[in-house]
DNA sequence: CCTTGACCTTCCAGTTACTGGAAGCCCCAT
DNA sequence: ATGGGGCTTCCAGTAACTGGAAGGTCAAGG
């Protein structure tokens, strides 16, 4: 199938395809006569790999490794375990993050009256550096 | 003062600095005869402005914005409020996105046995896309 | 007066993960 | 044979810096 298909059925795009196929990440798939990428069936399963990993917040180069051990018949599950448990507290640090950075600016907008008057509580904060 | 101190007092790396300068966000300070950037307390004060808003998730798109209302004498706060809440609104999509990949992620990162054996869920898992 | 080292200058390249667009084949249906 | 897709490659640009090279400047110490 080209390379249309293989997006469909993967659910990325094109153009994401030919990249990750660039730096490596994805199969570089069979060519027809006249050049068009050619996909596999395998080839498709891999590409849908690699889209999970990335929805799941997976860097393409976690993702790189991701496959690999997908690909090593040989390969334990411990690695994996740790990646993802690495990438559990990468998320539980950012929520933090986030979650003070929404306090912030919900409180600050609560206190603004946001009409026309020149004078902002926010504008106020943010200027105290 | 030059940029290594105004970095100091700012919180930006003089890097940073520059590069705000370049890109029209941060003022242009004036020079010494020598061609040293010599700033003023009130560029420190925008710069630490900028420091701020970032730290809260605003873009530098936004920041331009937010210094063009901070230092417009007649600017209304509706304005601000306006974005502030925007902002808010997209740190809870970022959050509830976040929320549902470290999810998936802990429950597979349970289940998984992480050991040397092959088999491992959080593989099956992706493989199934 | 000279040197040393820290600090400053500009500019170029690289980062992450794509995305858009141009120029130019290819394939299929009418 | 022709028209409209889809395909190819390559170049450029995005956000927001960061690192590094090459070279000028400043203040202190000998």
């Amino acid at each position: 199938m080209n390379i249309g298909e293989a997006a469909a059925r993967s659910g990325l795009p094109a153009k994401t395809i030919r990249y990750y196929e660039d730096v490596a990440l994805a199969p570089a798939p069979a060519r027809t006569a006249s050049g068009y990428r050619d996909y596999s069936d395998r080839d498709v399963h891999i590409l849908r790999f690699i889209h999970a990993a990335r929805g799941l917040g997976f860097t393409v180069e976690e993702c790189r490794e991701l496959v690999t051990l997908y690909t090593d018949p040989g390969r334990s599950s411990a690695d994996v375990k740790a990646m993802a448990a690495a990438k559990v507290q990468a998320i539980d640090a950012k929520l933090v993050e986030l979650r003070a950075m929404r306090a912030t600016l919900a409180d600050l907008a609560a206190r603004c009256h946001g009409d026309d008057r020149p004078d902002c509580p926010i504008l106020d904060r943010l200027a105290q550096g």
